[in-house]
RNA sequence: UGGGGCGUGGCCAAGCGGCAAGGCGCGGGACUUUGGAUCCCGUAUUCGGAGGUUCGAAUCCUCCCGCCCCAACCA
């Protein structure tokens, strides 16, 4: 896919500034900094190629990937690999500069001490209810706490035997001394370090205190030498306190810049509603296909290119907003079109029989595999008597648009022939169609009629002697409204759950060359849409398919207009 | 309610004092051995609202309205 001219947004706008008047003596370097606590889903996907795009736009420059691990309470090393998993897989490269915020405890500590020297932080006794009363309200100051006065040597003995593991979790905290009375919460003495007795994933039991993200983010920039720290715009209200530990400390300074995250229609995209769809069953884990997560995006068939694209496409702004998965979809398409090779498959079997047409015969098709792409060639497609035909493509009653086989019309068989219906077979009891008749033109081989003939309608099919049979799995939107939920966050999320996400079926038959379909392969079945193996479940003699995505269906606009 | 941020067509989004880019979606047409793809054409006399400044405002000023975020020893 031909990627999209970088569109203006008002953070290249930023960048570009600041190379200009030589602010950060002409680098550019980001840095990506997710928790280990989750996977990663298509709103960071955003930030990815935002932090890693951006950088990557200037020779030279870089951008780090630097796990946020200052919680060892919820991170795990499981989710680290995930991570990095998909950074790669998205197409991006951190080269050495691969970091943790844990790379940097001792350093912080002793910016720690400095500041508890300086005046400006202090050990506070007080619990974490009695912290959260002291804070005061949104309208209200909060007040001090009494330890607050305590002085520098105090603290820094406290302090030291905090970390020496001399007092129990939650006995006290390193706090940071600012205000009080500040109209930003975050301003009044934010917790620096807590203690808490557990193994970190990375350093053991080295630590029993552990620095709050604002303390140890700013700081991580800065010994990183981050030229511009991207983040989401919740973190604008911590600005401040980011700017005031760099000054405080009195070194290098990044910039944090604020831009709002993506919120895509028909799922959602926190990492606790994730975990809740994962934990309750509603889905078979984080990469199960209908997943918004670069895992369960990946296992559905999406490119990474086709993900870069939306990226870029949907820009970057302060402004909420609401993407249409409709606009993901379309960059997948367009993407899937140009590379996906096509293939004949019937998901939903009916019988077709051509009378005329010799039993015991087989002749060999030549079918295109790409008509965007000459360069893919052609392949050969086994043909015969008895057909399988998708049950969608004959109406014994049609409507007047509808083009399809229908009694007495004549269709296109794609690369093969014409074939006119000359009737049906029907359950006795049931009624149902089981199996259409036609007659073939022998002088039409290959789908075009000498006489000029004109077919409006040319239709897929498998050799039911040749066909390979498989398991399809038809996904849908996760959530039948585009914001599950409604309005407010308080909403009833999983009441919009669509039961119909994921439709199983079985026994499809497929033209026998995708049965040497590697996992993972992605093939357009042709009039249907895009489909790849299934990396997870298929198996060389059970294969399963996912549908990445539909084709584009005009077809079904046609009819949805007529019965509205 | 105090603070911060944001309001441009159905959904995104450029524009930042000179008279509304682009994409998605939608509607119409052409072409077609995928009702796919592709290609045309159409889709905001108006930029949350009201005043004001100016020859001229989406862009500047004032007031109002609406939406989002913040009171974890989470990130």
């Amino acid at each position: 896919m031909s990627p999209s001219e970088p569109a203006p947004n008002f953070i290249r706008k930023l960048i570009a500034d600041d190379l200009v008047s030589g602010r950060f003596g002409g680098r550019v370097i980001t840095r990506f900094p997710p928790e280990p606590n989750g996977y990663l889903h298509i709103g960071h996907a955003k930030s990815i190629c935002l932090n890693f795009g951006l950088a990557a736009e200037h020779p030279g420059d870089r951008c780090h990937l630097r796990f946020d691990d200052t919680n060892p309470t919820k991170e795990t090393t499981e989710y680290a690999e995930s991570i990095m998993d998909d950074v790669r897989w998205l197409g991006f490269d951190w080269g050495p500069h691969l970091y943790h915020a844990s790379d940097y405890f001792d350093r912080l500590y002793e910016w720690a001490v400095a500041l508890i020297k300086a005046g400006k932080a202090y050990v506070d006794d007080l619990s974490a209810d009695e912290i959260r009363q002291h804070r005061g309200t949104l309208t209200q100051p909060g007040t001090e706490s009494p330890y607050r006065a305590r002085s520098v040597e105090e603290s820094l003995d406290l302090f030291e035997r905090m970390r020496a593991g001399e007092f129990p979790d939650g006995s006290r905290v390193l706090r940071a001394k600012i205000d009080m009375a500040s109209p930003n919460l975050n301003m009044r003495d934010p917790t620096m370090y807590r203690i808490r007795k557990v193994a970190h994933q990375r350093t053991g039991d080295r630590w029993c205190i552990y620095p709050m993200y604002d303390y140890a983010h700013g700081q991580s920039d800065s010994i990183e030498g981050i030229t511009h720290s991207i983040c989401t715009m919740e973190y604008e209200d911590h600005r401040p306190l980011y700017d005031w530990f760099l000054d405080a400390l009195g070194i290098y300074h990044p910039q944090q810049i604020e831009f709002a995250r993506l919120n895509l229609s028909h799922t959602v995209l926190s990492k606790r509603k994730l975990l809740e769809l994962v934990e309750g069953g509603h889905v078979s884990g984080w990469d199960d296909p209908r997943m918004p997560t670069i895992a369960g995006l990946r296992r559905r068939g999406y490119t990474a290119e086709a993900l870069r694209e939306f990226c870029e496409r949907i820009g970057v702004a302060k402004k909420d907003a609401l993407v249409d998965v409709a606009h993901l979809e379309h960059c997948l398409r367009e993407d899937l079109n140009r590379r996906a090779p096509r293939a004949m498959a019937v998901l939903r079997p009916l019988r077709l029989v051509i009378e005329n047409y010799p039993e015991g015969q087989a002749e060999i098709m030549e079918a295109v595999n790409n008509p965007e792409d000459a360069s893919m060639g052609t392949r050969q497609v086994p043909f015969s008597r008895v057909l399988y035909i998708e049950q969608d493509d004959f109406r014994e009653e049609p409507s007047r648009k509808y083009y399809r086989l229908a009694p007495g019309t004549e269709v296109r068989l794609r690369y093969a022939y014409l074939v006119r219906c000359t009737g049906v077979v029907k359950d006795e009891r049931t009624g149902e169609v089981v199996e259409v008749r036609v007659s073939y033109d022998p002088a039409t081989r290959g789908g075009d009629a000498p006489d000029g003939r004109k077919v409006r309608g040319t239709i897929h099919w498998v050799s039911a002697a040749h066909a390979v049979e498989a398991e399809v799995r038809l996904y849908d939107h996760l959530f039948l409204v585009p914001r599950p939920g409604g309005e407010d966050e308080a909403g009833d999320w999983k009441a919009d759950l669509n039961p119909r996400s994921l439709e199983r079926l079985t026994g499809c038959r497929l033209e026998p060359g995708l049965e040497a379909a590697a996992p993972g392969s992605r093939y357009q079945f042709e009039r249907n849409g895009y489909f790849c193996v299934d990396v997870k479940d298929s198996s060389p003699g059970r294969p399963v398919w996912n549908r990445t995505v539909s084709l584009r269906d005009t077809w079904a606009k046609i009819e949805k207009g007529a019965k509205a």
